[in-house]
DNA sequence: GTAATAATGATATGCATTATCATTAATATG
DNA sequence: CATATTAATGATAATGCATATCATTATTAC
């Protein structure tokens, strides 16, 4: 069951951008929301087609740019692969380990880590926004 | 004038998986040696069209690829950019600081950082290779 | 209901990267 | 040196993904 404020992000970025509800908008906000963590726009609009094989490939791209304008999503780029969306509100800033042989993703977050780039930028006089921390390697079922 | 030392690493990969010297495997090679860091394929194609107009993009792109492969050449790609390449041999690990704005690197590396990373993965289990730390802000001039 | 205009869906375009292929050229061998 | 082998080249095509276009449809304000 997709949470309620969840959706109350999304639909308040709507009314803000003075934008509109519409039927299409709904749906695939409900899928996405009910997905698994990490998925493509191909898989999303896979999903969504199998109910409603009306709605196009170009809408589930636009709305998935438009969760992530509001807050609501994430999307992750890892080297030339394409782009996988998560869901942001509700989860705590993490960085990935990925495996190099099998592409699992692990979510981690160290706070020390995260201080210390901090740190690091402040003596670059540096101002940092954001951040991308990726470790690839081999996880225990690829070792 | 490009160290010898780099253009051994090249060359030695180059007989080690039985390939061939060319006139222009040497002057691309030079070329991305005088050149600055962070280098495009296109960048370094058209400085070596200006003397050698006849040489191609794509023998350009091949003998790119090819020096990372030797260990010669790093790719570097940040987001949806076009990939750029520096030279790695010589130079320690690095991440980098990127201007939002103005697009600067500042290349930086913290041992700190690094340790903790290895002591991340190995709480998950993970073996960690090769990692990528961005971190994306303003720089001085652009604050 | 009507007007204004955002959203949609099908498709085209853009753009970086990589593949293809006929031709050229580097190396090995006698 | 002559010749055979095959890697490399250069022009161009294909690929893959993201985004733009545009005619049509649907939403919202009035
Ligand atoms: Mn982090
Ligand atoms: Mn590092
Ligand atoms: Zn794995
Ligand atoms: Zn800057």
């Amino acid at each position: 069951m997709p949470s309620v404020e969840a959706k109350d992000i999304f639909s308040g970025h709507i009314k803000e951008k003075g934008l509109r509800n519409t039927r299409q908008r709904e749906i695939i906000l409900d899928a996405f929301l009910s997905s698994k963590k990490h998925i493509t726009v191909e898989d999303l609009f896979n999903i969504v087609k199998k109910k409603h094989p009306e709605i196009g490939y170009a809408t589930v791209h636009r709305n998935l740019k438009l969760m992530c304008e509001s807050g609501l999503a994430e999307e992750i780029k890892i080297g030339t692969s394409k782009a996988k969306y998560e869901l942001k509100y509700g989860h705590e800033h993490h960085d990935h380990l990925i495996c190099l042989n099998c592409g699992t993703f692990i979510e981690v977050n160290d706070e020390k880590i995260e201080k210390l780039q901090d740190k690091l930028a402040e003596q670059k006089d540096f101002q940092p926004v954001r951040h991308k921390l990726e470790i690839f390697g081999f996880c225990n079922k690829c070792r």
